[in-house]
RNA sequence: GCGCCUGUAGCUCAGCUGGAUAGAGCAACUGCCUUCUAAGCAGUAGGCCACAGGUUCGAAUCCUGUCAGGCGCGCCA
């Protein structure tokens, strides 16, 4: 639909004698008043041809050669072009729907680019959370819509396992697992106190039973801490099979990157560069001369290195490895450090233009209606497997991408648990479900719905239908917008309205009816609805049930 | 104090990178199950797009200011 609109217009633009050829902007009318597609190309030449919008408007439209496709071609409002197709146009596509005709599912727009994204990377101190899984609901959507659009993706899992957290995490797995034994000993003030460092304890003394019993932690300490972190990273790697979300093709490791030298060589690369200068004992990175507003500390004057310091080898390593867009998916509140990481790309010389952070706004948790305070070190942190358990992967990841990343979310645990109407990816889900109902019933029947694809689809002739059949041409438009603009939750909104369609036709109009030739037609409509449904579904990494 | 995000129906949020008469779900009222799944459908009602200016053919959308909420501003991680 829109390629061949596009086309159109562009045959035409080139027959005036327009060059540059200007960006050809479509869009699909709210109304069907206003034809099935529309473009503001007119409008846009306005001011470059020096002419009315409208009578640029009517040339162009003029020198459309070939108008076969359309049923009409109207020029209306301030110079509006909205054109509408034929039905046997509009009856053609179903079949190219149905056998999954890549051209009219997807717009290519990424051009075989190397994308990479990473989210998620939270500290593997303990399991996921609720505010975690929001990330991951949407970079992993976000992937999916991005690698169907024609970039070449790669997912990424950043895992901090350098720095004192991890060390953290022994000292509290140590101490509990001390005082289960009887021995006394001081829980670390910093430590973690969630449920799970119990079962670490646990586990602990059932693999190693006794061994570090009254032993001090500087003897035994390391042991416990690397055995606990690997714990903890498969936990978190079972948390993401739990939810449903596709696996990361990288795990990159800071301690790895400090082990190869990485962050010693980023350094003195930048300090080659002359970004870097040293001042009160410490070392710092002068990221005032980019876009920051203060410069940074890269090493103590103790010595240590800073978490950023390894920020900035990890982002360095990034660059090397020669993606075409780096997107970087952080909770909110790091926002603050978007102007400093951009500083390191343009410090070795990158256009920070190619990173991209997508940033994911707080998980409100409420019960009762009321806030329900998360804190790690409380231990009273909601897991991302207890919802699961409770509310369901496909809902949580339904929820979490019906707003844009960037907006506040409400998840009131009554409220998604409540297994009613409220729950937008039930509407979405029973409609496919419906559909498999609808061709199970035909086959019991003794219709073949694959046969379907041959069918005479002149016999679809409701308004209905073709509202339905635009709106599934209008798929890869929304996929496009939601590839382009990096908002996954285009999709789910789309899903919605798509279904909505589908459930009033189902309401008004048998599928099945004693009409076979008209029964064909309507079940190929169904199939490729279906087609559309499960694609767009499976690309926000929800299921797509054939029975509900 | 400075920076970022948000402000749209009673509630939760969309609004397609500036387009045509502002949308959906929930909540509230009315109807619809001997017929392919009622997790559904049909209808009613609900708005000064926080406020004030500006940019242009055209603004919920872009710019400036004000107000309100959230978050961030360490030689922490």
């Amino acid at each position: 639909m829109k390629k061949d609109t596009v086309h159109a217009i562009r045959t035409a633009l080139e027959s005036l004698g327009i060059s540059p050829c200007p960006p050809v902007d479509i869009e699909i009318p709210k109304g069907e008043s206003h034809g099935d597609i529309a473009t503001t190309v007119a409008m846009g030449l306005a001011r470059s041809l020096k002419k009315a919008p409208r009578k640029i408007a009517e040339e162009l439209v003029g020198a459309i050669p070939d108008r076969s496709i359309f049923e009409s071609i109207e020029i209306a409002g301030p110079g509006f072009i909205n054109f509408s197709f034929t039905k046997d146009y509009l009856r053609a596509m179903v079949k190219r729907l149905i056998l999954r005709d890549r051209s009219i599912l997807r717009e290519e727009i990424g051009q075989g680019r190397k994308v990479l994204v990473e989210y998620v990377s939270a500290n593997p101190t303990g399991p996921l959370h609720i505010g975690h899984a929001r990330g991951a609901a949407v970079g992993n959507a976000l992937c999916s819509i991005l690698e169907e659009s024609g970039y070449a993706v790669e997912r990424e899992y950043y895992i901090n396992d350098a720095g004192r957290q991890v060390k953290m995490l022994g000292m509290s797995v140590y101490a509990k697992y001390q005082q289960m034994l009887g021995v006394e000993c001081e829980f670390p003030e910093d430590g973690y106190r969630g449920d799970y460092i119990d079962d670490e304890a646990k586990a602990l003394i059932s693999g190693a039973g006794e061994k570090y019993k009254g032993r001090s932690f500087d003897e035994c300490g390391d042991e416990i801490s690397s055995w606990s972190y690997r714990r903890m990273l498969a936990l978190i790697g079972k948390d993401i099979v739990l939810f449903g979300i596709r696996d990361f093709d990288h795990w990159i490791s800071e301690k790895e990157l400090y082990d190869r030298g990485e962050v010693g060589q980023a350094l003195s690369a930048l300090r080659d560069l002359g970004h870097i200068y040293d001042k009160d004992g410490a070392v710092w990175f002068r990221s005032t001369a980019f876009t920051d507003d203060k410069d940074r500390v890269v090493i103590k004057s103790d010595g240590a290195f800073t978490y950023f310091a390894s920020d900035i080898a990890y982002h360095k390593d990034k660059l090397d490895r020669g993606y075409d867009i780096i997107v970087d998916v952080w909770g909110a509140d790091h926002h603050g450090y978007i102007p400093r990481i951009e500083s390191v790309m343009q410090a070795f010389g990158y256009d920070s233009s190619k990173f991209r952070v997508i940033l994911v706004q707080m998980v409100n948790l409420l019960k009762h209606g009321e806030p329900f305070q998360m804190s790690k070190r409380a231990g009273n942190f909601v897991t991302l497997s207890d919802v699961v358990e409770l509310v369901g992967a496909d809902t949580t990841k339904f929820i979490f991408l019906t707003r844009k990343a960037d907006s506040h979310l409400d998840f009131d645990l009554d409220v998604v648990t409540a297994q009613s109407s409220e729950n937008p990816v039930f509407y979405v889900q029973y409609a496919n479900a419906r559909i498999n109902s609808i061709l199970e019933n035909a086959r019991t029947k003794g219709i073949d719905p694959g046969a379907a694809v041959d069918a005479d689809l002149s016999a679809l002739e409701l308004a209905e239908e073709f509202s339905l059949i635009k709106k599934l041409l209008a798929y890869p438009v929304v996929l496009e917008g939601a590839a382009r603009a990096f908002e996954p939750h285009r999709v789910t909104y789309y899903l919605q309205e798509l279904a909505g369609i589908f459930h009033s036709y189902y309401h008004h109009h048998k599928v099945i009816t004693d009409d076979p030739r008209l029964t064909k037609a309507r079940l190929a409509l169904c199939l490729a609805i279906r087609v559309v449904l499960s694609d767009a579904l499976t690309l926000l990494g929800v299921t797509a049930p054939e029975k509900m």
